[in-house]
DNA sequence: TTGTAAGCGTTATCAA
DNA sequence: TTGATAACGCTTACAA
């Protein structure tokens, strides 16, 4: 449509009267320029609205201004607020220093196929950012003792960088809450191992009830994978056992979910016969009935965090500090049975 | 780390003994090359493992590899299935061609910023893909016109291609399934006239009615902006008119949760006092109380369809078709009253 | 079928 | 302070 044909840097100098390494400058705002030239180079630079080529420039430069996100390759991926959250935290962090944000998918070939490291080798990436790594993506590692910047949101894998949640605190503090509210047996569902968060959520739940003098009960605990099938399977395992507990901690709030839909089923009303407390504070805890109680961790932060410390990577050429942890806070809900005194928070 | 330094398409050159040329007529699967030679650099390349440069590469090729996805501004954007699955189809589509996908918020200044065309102007993006657009979002067309690979997922802009699904169509179903259930006042929570489902779902409402032989009454409806707030807000302003209709269709999944609270304060019982019928099959539609009947609309498939179709425009340089349609499909679940012998769907 | 050479649009080096 | 000129790593006529 527009007849014109794209300007290049030739062209500026031309129309400017000075040669091109003289425009260059004046783009890259050196001070080895004249400031009126560099401002009459500027004003006709934004006349004619004449656009550096970006690949060219990153021919030179060596950098594309992308960094990379890698999510699971599961197919409802965003609509879990763990990544769509942490995601907006990225992009906006990203966008303020105007940088653009690709996502690939970590499907089965992803880290065999050493993809990773060809978005590298081609320079298609400036760095890359992992969100829910699992403890067994050691290509992550590889990468990081490479020398490839990568930073991982809410992750720990050796001495990789990472921002993470206080998990293990938080954990400790809802188990505080449920022996606050009176509560000795409290059923457990615990998450993957091999996830960060399980991990960590696992040893705060045990060092809760060492904390208040109770026991670790086997008989209480059930495994699940975090999805909300597991949760109800997993509570279904525990009601098997024996009577159900009065309070009930899932390691996040799917499960916590699919455990409230067993109870439910069992005749057991969550807040008043049951405490139910589970973790990340996903858009859907206040929707449910009652609203959950759980323990939140930003994951827009953590994302947000983990972009800024990658950017910075990519600018100085120099890893940041190993680790951020930043701090997770327990909401309390319906969920937990506001009759006995907790402070309720509406579900809206 | 690595000792060794990149490899060019030099040092290929060198080592296979053959010329820079020849070994870029290999890469690239031309059929000028003899069959051994090429397999021998094909192989030579594999065992060193050497990686073109994709910017070298996209300087002289004009295309850059990425296309580019615009979302709205909003921080929780991909907690929304809308945009969530829509890009995992988008990914999918982008993979099987080796793409890459960027995210680009539209953020205030970005349509007056001329962000989009600067994005192809500095040449990081082939093509752009807009999820939901508004239909004040005349910047589409704009690039659109200007010639430039856009593709519209599931909204309308002018003669911009796009892909989107029958919500005309599918919403007469919904009020022809109401009326076979024995409804006769229906209320109507209208979703925004700046969106293309809202406008689809509207008409649809209507033709739904006229084919029913019944009237559209405005003191059954009110209107949204597909917020969970706006639906519980418009729901109140419908009770308040008078005696609460037996059955309500709100134009998405989460003003019809908000009206589904409204009811809930009102004392009536979603599913049995009042059927209730939403849209978009949000993950959410299955986990509320009880599981909420909805106009599904695959947003992974539009998304998918509208990747291949820029993708197919970027490598062709010839615009698809104008639009591509897809399906809606009623998805019975027990808010619309099992009771009374509809098909009803388990929550799970 | 293969090699030579001329770009692609920048940045960076080094004289002037 | 500015201007030639040489990279950067690849593709593609054109020649051999």
């Amino acid at each position: 449509m527009a007849g014109e044909k794209k300007l290049t840097i030739r062209d500026i100098a031309r129309m400017a009267g000075v040669s091109r390494s003289t425009v260059s400058l004046a783009l890259n705002n050196s001070p080895l320029v004249n400031a009126q030239t560099k401002a009459r180079i500027l004003r006709l630079i934004e006349e004619v609205s004449y656009r550096p080529n970006a690949m060219a420039r990153g021919l030179v430069s060596k950098h594309c201004g992308v960094i990379s996100v890698v999510v699971p390759p599961v197919s409802h991926v965003f609509s879990d607020s763990y990544f769509s959250e942490s995601l907006s935290g990225i992009l906006d962090a990203a966008s303020e220093v105007d940088y653009r944000v690709a996502i690939e998918t970590a499907n089965e070939e992803f880290a065999s196929g050493r993809r990773p490291e060809r978005l590298f080798e081609e320079r298609r990436t400036d760095g890359l950012l992992a969100v829910g790594a699992l403890i067994s993506d050691r290509y992550l590692e590889r990468l990081f003792q490479a020398g490839r910047p990568v930073v991982l949101v809410n992750s720990e894998l050796g001495e990789t960088p990472a921002t993470i949640a206080d998990n293990e605190e938080g954990t400790v503090a809802v188990v505080h809450h449920l022996v606050s509210l009176g509560h000795r047996a409290i059923g457990y569902i615990k998450g993957p191992d091999i996830t960060t968060t399980g991990l960590q959520r696992d040893k705060g739940f045990r060092n809760g009830l060492r904390l208040a003098g109770l026991p670790y009960r086997e008989d209480l605990m059930a495994c699940g994978d975090f999805s909300e099938k597991s949760g109800y399977e997993a509570m279904a395992q525990i009601l098997e056992r024996g009577p159900a507990p009065s309070a009930v901690f899932a390691a996040n709030d799917m499960m916590a979910i699919g455990a409230a839909r067993r109870l439910k089923e069992a005749g057991l009303v969550v807040g008043r016969d049951v405490a139910l407390v589970g973790g990340d504070d996903a858009p859907l805890a206040r929707y449910v009935e009652p609203p959950l109680t759980t323990l939140r961790q930003s994951m827009y932060d953590l994302g947000a965090q983990a972009a800024r410390l990658l950017l910075e990577w990519v600018g100085n050429k120099r890893p940041p500090a190993r680790r951020t942890v930043l701090h997770t806070e327990l909401v309390i809900r319906a969920s937990c049975g506001a009759a006995r005194g907790a402070r309720a928070v509406p579900g809206l």
